[in-house]
DNA sequence: CTTGAAAGTTAATCTTGATTAACTTAGACT
DNA sequence: AGTCTAAGTTAATCAAGATTAACTTTCAAG
């Protein structure tokens, strides 16, 4: 497989493509320029680029879409990034807010030895700190819950198995009130209107908003 | 203190610099260029530009001279350099030939979150698995030992200190018969002319040739 | 004291990834 | 259908870091 050279610039284009898709959302010129934070400009020339390559599909006006190439990259970066993360919370009990930023930084330079031996010492793990999946290395994603929070009836029993926010101050908060994978949770009372929720934590009391209780995911069954 | 922002390219330059300095050797044009591997004139360039910045004192047809916040740039550069070393042998137990590179990579983009969980991790380490000085965070060189094995009187114990070399190769050679920092080492017979030595490692004879043994720092006491 | 090779510099050019400003297209709404 | 706005594109430009080719300086050796 002749893998193209690929600058980090358009490594973390690819990535983003792939997150927001992930996300729900259409890759879309904007969305990425966002994300990236550069000018939409930006953005056009680097879809041309990468279309050159043909790990995109670009068409002016139109969608983004990877090809399988471009995918695979996506997801190589999206592996080094999240083993990453769980490395650094592991030896050196980083906490969990502070791990992405430094992830985004050396995904790009992860070599395959290095790669293989935090994927050994880490016992081919399938999650990272904040319960998003990890990619095989051959590029398989792992299955997680769509169950979230903000959707789960009263009274009803699970785990929590991911938080989809990188905000830091946000994840020290939830971290602080024990909201974080493993946790157990259960709504106890919804306030009409989209209201907040009151719930339990690991058997502790809590309120949280709706905003929030979206960015939870919880397991699809009860917790044991 | 006004540290002006420096590119990867321009922190190579000046550790490249440094270490040529702390090997004896002056910083000129063409060595920097044959240690970086670009073109001389793109040496030229470079050492405009962080001359322009004050962090090195450039004239044209001279010896490059690195300033005070030149230098305080290349140590913080070679102390993450050794601390990533350190502590990727240390946690993944990743063999001493293969951590340089993976550091010369990482070294750009160690913050200080990260920095300092691993230098309290490791203990304030001051030496890295080669042997080599890891700067203090102030931008303090430990002291080292200057008495290479080449130079060592026959039948004199000492402990290695130091191996001067970053060849993937020759280091595997090297750590296969033992010679690595800690071990003891004795010249059991020097052979006339420069010719090869014949030395005991760790009790175990062996032979080796005047270009390793110029490599090979040892202890300035002996061995106890 | 000249001279020739090695070292260093300059100039022209390239590529990548950005920017801003101006223009175009798409698509929803009246 | 016409029109407005948001999204997207194009063009001109910039800066960093590189290259090659041609020129200049240095300095040791005759």
């Amino acid at each position: 497989m002749d893998k193209p050279d690929v600058s980090r610039a358009q490594e973390d284009f690819l990535k983003t493509a792939y997150l927001l898709n992930s996300a729900g959302k259409p890759a879309t010129n904007s969305e990425i320029a966002k994300a990236m934070r550069v000018s939409p400009a930006a953005a056009t020339g680097m879809a041309k680029r990468l279309g050159d390559l043909g790990l995109l599909t670009y068409l002016k006006y139109q969608e983004i879409l990877l090809t399988d190439k471009g995918q695979v990259i996506a997801l190589e970066i999206l592996r080094h990034h999240r083993l990453l993360e769980l490395f650094f919370t592991e030896t050196l009990n980083l906490p969990w807010e502070v791990v992405h930023q430094i992830a985004d930084k050396f995904e790009h330079d992860l070599d395959e030895v290095l790669e293989d031996a935090i994927d050994s010492l880490l016992d081919s793990p399938s999650i990272d700190p904040h319960g998003d999946p990890i990619p095989s290395k051959s590029g398989a994603m792992p299955a997680t819950s769509t169950q979230m929070l903000a959707d789960l009836p009263a009274r009803t029993p699970r785990l929590v198995t991911r938080v989809m926010t990188q905000e830091e101050e946000l994840l020290a908060y939830l971290g602080s009130i024990g909201l974080r994978p493993q946790a157990r949770v259960m709504i106890t009372e919804r306030k009409p209107f989209n209201g907040p929720l009151r719930l339990q934590i690991n058997d502790e009391e809590n309120l949280i908003g709706q905003e929030i209780a979206n960015l939870i995911v919880v397991s699809e069954t009860d917790a044991e």
